[in-house]
DNA sequence: ATTTTCAAT
């Protein structure tokens, strides 16, 4: 068995959401991306069916894989058809590194039936020209890319966060650093 | 207006 292959868990602690997912400028010692998705099968205009599911990347040196491949390697082994049409809808703690960006965006140059929308809670080395292109190239392969707002980081606490009831607590300033990155993110893809 | 990061010490 290929030891990229993992399943997906169906959630997270509070405690690693709110921590991986916070989109603070101190953001210190996130070593890890989560990423939360959806999978949808669509027909005509209604979805059809879905499933959800949380990827961590693996740090073990035997199984080293970012979580966007981690995710490719299950949606293709798993339950991707030729014959469908997806809308597939990520949350992600990091946004994906150039390698992974194109190894994404070939993956959807070959799936035209599969449409990806990516919602990042924060951008990764969003400085650095070479993760700047990995980004236009997705956006260019027809991947939506999005900042994670207010209502996207409640959606992931409801739906991928083991919540026992609490309601979704917003930090100080989510919406200002949303603003800010969204103003980043605009200037990457234009 | 702002962060140093899918670890390596």
């Amino acid at each position: 068995m290929n030891p990229q292959m993992r399943n997906p868990v169906e959630a997270m602690y509070p405690g690693t959401f709110y921590f991986q997912f916070k989109n603070l400028w101190e953001a210190n010692n996130r070593n890890e991306t989560w990423l939360c998705f959806t999978v949808e099968v669509i027909k005509q205009r209604s979805t059809v069916s879905w499933e959800r599911g949380v990827f961590q990347n693996q740090v073990d040196p035997e199984t080293h894989c970012h979580a966007e491949r981690c995710f490719l390697s299950w949606f293709r082994d798993n339950p991707l058809s030729p014959k469908k049409n997806y809308q597939v809808t990520w949350y992600t703690s990091w946004s994906p590194c150039p390698e992974c960006a194109g190894e994404v965006a070939e993956f959807l140059a070959r799936y035209s039936n599969v449409q990806l929308t990516i919602y990042t809670a924060r951008l990764y080395y969003f400085w650095d020209t070479d993760y700047q292109e990995g980004l236009r190239s997705l956006s260019e392969e027809g991947a939506s890319v999005e900042i994670m707002g207010y209502e996207d980081f409640k959606y992931c606490w409801e739906n991928f966060v083991c919540d026992d009831g609490e309601p979704f607590k917003p930090w100080k300033g989510i919406n200002t650093n949303f603003r800010f990155l969204e103003r980043h993110l605009r200037k990457i893809l234009q």
